[in-house]
DNA sequence: GAGGGCGCTGGACTACTGTCCAGGCCGGCC
DNA sequence: GGCCGGCCTGGACAGTAGTCCAGCGCCCTC
């Protein structure tokens, strides 16, 4: 589950290629689509989520408005395939059999946690864009979720229990949700959630 | 923390009284801005959370888009009020002492569930709403953050503890989210919550 | 070197959002 | 009765988002 060579934007999958988007980018496309995403973190970093806009991302990445358009419904689908992409570029700490199961839970969530951790402005970007209504953003959120779902059973190994992985799932979503919202920095993420992982799993 | 007489649509504090609403609405200000909320649910079950528009509940309401401007900043707001007026006004199931703390606690989440179970259209634009970057829903969302807990602490009683206070507002959050999402119905969240509890706290 | 197709262009266009203001209506007050 | 202030009206307004399309240029193939 780590990066594919040339990959699709996660769109347009619900209609099936609506668009002239395929499943599979050429070469140019993929640099294109990759030019928009960059261009976009750069944009958030410099003008804040705000004075973030389809046509400005364009601009910036040197391409026309109606280019990104063609791979991106909206600034909310850009932003979540950001994000999407460090998730699945990631390699996740290797697993610890002989450290608790908490503990590795906490490490696997410490890994999703530290994808934005660092730059706030990109952090809140993220999380309010995959709250969106947008289909393309659910489908992005879907994967998100699944991804996250399958470490978090990774990480339990032997501990695995339907229960506590949805615990665990609903706590993770919320911490985020609430992290992404400024009740509290990304940086105290991983703590409050190894705290839930503690009460869950004990020590 | 149950309903006032008159009550100022929650707006404009953070730049204390910016446009002519005052803290304190007359009589006719209190019911056009009830006749708003009344048209939002109203619209949002007769054309979904989409078809909501400030102009389209102005209408509704019997009432010009710029009145509807001057209480509400945007749809969101509208909504956001909307689920925290529904808030308030619940009465909670009273406190049982010679229950468990985790069936308190589940009683407590199934009260707040059951304010928009059975209306999934609403429950949604409730959800999406609750979201929005908007500043006047900032300031609903921290208020709902605050009751939520207010009531998860009296549930807990004597059991109470702060990790588990924060465990369970963090899984809180997760699951109105995800439930609002789409991702399982309200009438879940309820038991799923009571399964965390009964981690968290013992059965 | 010519042809063809893919991807990008750039600009027009529609729909909608939130803001603003001058004016009208209705109540209460002198 | 006449004035006045509070609230609402209605329509104009700018800014923006997303869609669409006719055309261009580049690269690959033959």
């Amino acid at each position: 589950m780590s990066s594919t060579p040339t990959r699709a934007p996660s769109s347009g999958a619900t209609t099936e290629a609506r668009a002239p988007v395929r499943r599979h980018l050429s070469e140019r496309q993929a640099d294109t689509v990759a030019r928009l995403t960059d261009a976009a973190v750069a944009e958030v970093r410099g003008a804040g989520y705000d004075g973030l806009t389809v046509r400005n991302v364009a601009r910036r990445a040197g391409v026309a408005p109606a280019t990104a358009y063609t791979y991106f419904a909206s600034k909310d689908h850009l932003v979540a395939e950001v994000f999407w992409r460090r998730l699945q570029d990631q390699v996740p700490t290797p697993l610890d059999g002989r450290r608790s199961a908490s503990a590795r839970v906490t490490t696997a969530i410490a890994d999703i946690a530290d994808l934005i951790t660092g730059e706030p402005e990109l952090a809140a970007a993220c999380t309010t864009s995959l709250l969106a209504g947008d289909p393309d953003v659910a489908r992005i959120r879907e994967q998100i979720g699944i991804e996250m779902a399958a470490r978090l059973r990774a990480a339990l190994g032997a501990a695995f229990d339907a229960d506590v992985l949805d615990a665990l799932s609903l706590a993770l979503s919320g911490a985020m949700l609430q992290a992404g919202m400024g009740y509290f920095p990304h940086a105290e993420l991983a703590d409050r959630m190894a705290t839930v992982a503690r009460l869950v799993l004990g020590p």
